[in-house]
DNA sequence: TTGGAAAGTCAACAAGGCTGACATAAAATC
DNA sequence: GATTTTATGTCAGCCTTGTTGACTTTCCAA
């Protein structure tokens, strides 16, 4: 793609010219400073709802990862979530007594502990996830579907090689 | 763009098909992971030389746009973190002392401190972004010139409104 | 000249990361 | 069957980085 001088890409001229710079410090400054603020605005309204309760962006990650692979065990969710035990232990705990999850003890492996939403925590994450992707989705709309693409691409690549992994994975399991 | 039946983008069938699909809660979701994770492998970097250091991301924060805007005022600076003068000043503080940044009071307005990094600041800010770089530049060469438009343009559209005004502002100020 | 606004600093607290040590139960291995 | 490993949970304590509240200094305008 980079380098050929020539690109098939239907866009106008100015594509060409950017092929041989986009790569400067300074286009890769303004992508650093986009990613930046970017995250803010997508944490900005789940985290408006999370203040209203006692809870912050900890749980909600923990809210979703388990909205998205029910009966995930807490190893599982360590692994995705990248945090340490004790971390996630003190989110899963306050979020179990609230009645927002459930854990289950394994039936195959006793050690094992699997985690739901409880109709409760269910709630919560269609709350929060509703805020998000309404976000997300007026994003898509105003880019346009190419540039969603190239959004998804481009989030992929800058992944760690193993998380890339982990998602890719998710991906195709939850479609 | 969306909901016209027909794009020009000059790709090959499947785009089509994706435009009806694309803002599926299943596509929002996937988005909003691709999002989380890409942000982790985003500041993996940074964050691995910092450890190394008695330093944080909020320290690599303010490095970053001082080094921006040399020269920039305290408040200047709150409005573009977000953060409350508070936590700004215990950073600054700590990297004034460590003679990684320096203070200048204003000579029009007394009241404010103009900010640059030193020598020594420089050096730090150098070897964080030409970390973060890397793994930018890694991820555009992998994505292509196209995905890299579209990944800007979603990242701009996610940014708060107000936000992406200061974006847009920095970056024509700095090209 | 005095009172309010603005910029910056100091103190104290909370959330949520982290490490380390340890307990328990179950599974796996010898 | 005894031992080791694995999965999970817990306690204690630390660090970073967010918060609010109270304060000083400086500026400006009534």
């Amino acid at each position: 793609m980079i380098g050929g001088g020539v690109m098939a890409e239907g866009k106008s001229g100015p594509v060409e010219g950017e092929s041989l710079l986009f790569l400067t410090d300074e286009q890769l400054r303004k992508g650093i400073e986009a990613m930046f603020f970017a995250y803010r605005g997508f944490t900005a309204d789940p985290d408006r709802i999370l203040e209203t309760q006692s809870y912050g962006r900890a749980h909600h990650r923990a809210i979703h990862f388990i909205h998205r692979s029910p009966g995930t065990t807490v190893n599982n969710l360590l692994s995705i979530l990248g945090v340490t035990k004790q971390s996630l232990n003190r989110v899963l705990r306050t979020l179990i007594e609230d009645g927002l999850v459930e854990s289950r003890v394994g039936r195959k492996d006793k050690r094992e502990r699997h985690l739901f939403l409880t109709e409760k925590g269910a709630m919560l994450e269609r709350e929060l996830s509703d805020a998000q992707r309404a976000r997300m989705r007026a994003a898509y709309r105003m880019a346009g579907p190419a540039a969603v693409a190239g959004f998804r691409q481009v989030l992929e690549a800058m992944m760690e090689p193993e998380i890339r992994h982990q998602y890719q994975t998710l991906k195709e399991g939850g479609a």
